[in-house]
DNA sequence: CGAATAACAAACTCCCGCGACCAT
DNA sequence: ATGGTCGCGGGAGTTTGTTATTCG
């Protein structure tokens, strides 16, 4: 709860279960659709004239970035157009349809444009309407001191992931009695320790940023086999160019990565060999400290 | 020794299947 | 009931950045 001088009082109403949440609270950010909030901002409002005027303005984000290029604070006004004080006390104070994305240039309303592995607070923010004019300079702000999260593209800390699958109930196939888990694809598997690979049809395009000799430049400096290590377990899977062959081999980081429509065609043309053991970090065990954009509020 | 680059690391994006929700 | 749509975390590939090693 948050209160004013002027006497109005800003509430969160899920604060129980913001407050289970323990450590500091993640929110996934996405590109294209953005992603929802979860818990959502509910909010009640009490100490307000019940005949006056108001208008409700939420989520003007404060940001405390140093590293990066800050970005002008996004504001988003309420669904509900100015309303009495009695209304606006009369129910809760919703922001759930608010989804945060890393577009910048996100054209739906309800998106806000956050940066991620930055850190940000909501901010609401009450307008009293006098003779139905909005004063630009009349308003107060609420900041719920227990609101405030980390915006990531993939979560880092395996508790408020769990949480999250936990609480959501959209998220329930992820939970142990859903079935997501157990259908898991089978992972780890190697490629087969052959000699000779897949290779596109002769007929491939070449990639438009080869040599005018016709080969990657970085590939070109290993055209042995050789340094073909199929058993490596890495993240890049990239393709070289075996020069004395005049053909694509699928490697681990071998020269210059295949440029995409290449590298669709060839997928479509071997679509059975993609899997390999992929690495990933067993223990996410990141703190707070690890945020880039933590600063202290 | 310094530049080039291999090797490593991790953030990020797209898209997927499942379950909840919603409109018939 | 049923079929369409949405929202979820996750898989797998892409992109970007850092460190270690090699080479001239």
């Amino acid at each position: 709860m948050m209160s004013s001088s002027s006497g109005i009082e800003v509430t969160l109403n899920n604060a129980d279960l913001w407050n289970k949440f323990n450590g500091p609270m993640e929110m996934l950010v996405t590109r294209k659709t953005g992603r929802k909030m979860f818990p959502i901002l509910e909010y009640s409002v009490h100490g307000l004239n019940p005949t006056a005027i108001y208008r409700y303005r939420n989520n003007e984000w404060d940001d405390y970035a140093k590293g990066d290029p800050i970005t002008p604070i996004q504001k988003n006004k309420h669904n509900s157009e100015a309303q009495t004080g009695m209304l606006w006390m009369n129910g809760p104070i919703s922001f759930k349809q608010i989804r945060l994305t890393t577009d910048p240039k996100a054209e739906d309303k309800d998106n806000i444009f956050i940066q991620s592995l930055h850190k940000w607070r909501p901010v609401v923010t009450i307008r009293k309407l006098e003779n139905e004019v909005e004063n630009s300079n009349f308003g107060e702000e609420f900041r719920i001191d227990t609101v405030w999260f980390i915006a990531v593209t993939k979560y880092q800390n395996p508790s408020i992931k769990g949480l999250k699958v936990e609480n959501n109930k959209m998220a329930s196939g992820f939970r142990p009695t859903g079935n997501h888990k157990n259908n898991l694809p089978k992972r780890g598997t190697k490629r087969p320790a052959s000699g000779t690979f897949p290779s596109p049809l002769s007929s491939t395009s070449p990639p438009s940023k080869m040599n005018s000799n016709g080969h990657f430049p970085n590939a070109y400096h290993y055209p042995n086999q050789e340094n073909f290590d199929y058993s490596m377990t890495g993240t890049a899977h990239q393709y070289w160019m075996n020069p004395n062959q005049n053909m694509w081999n699928y490697g681990y980081n071998m020269g210059q990565q295949m440029t995409q429509p290449v590298m669709n065609q060839w997928n479509m043309q071997n679509p059975t060999n993609m899997n390999y053991e992929q690495y990933r970090n067993p223990n996410n065990t990141i703190g707070p400290e690890y945020y880039y954009g933590l600063n202290n509020f």
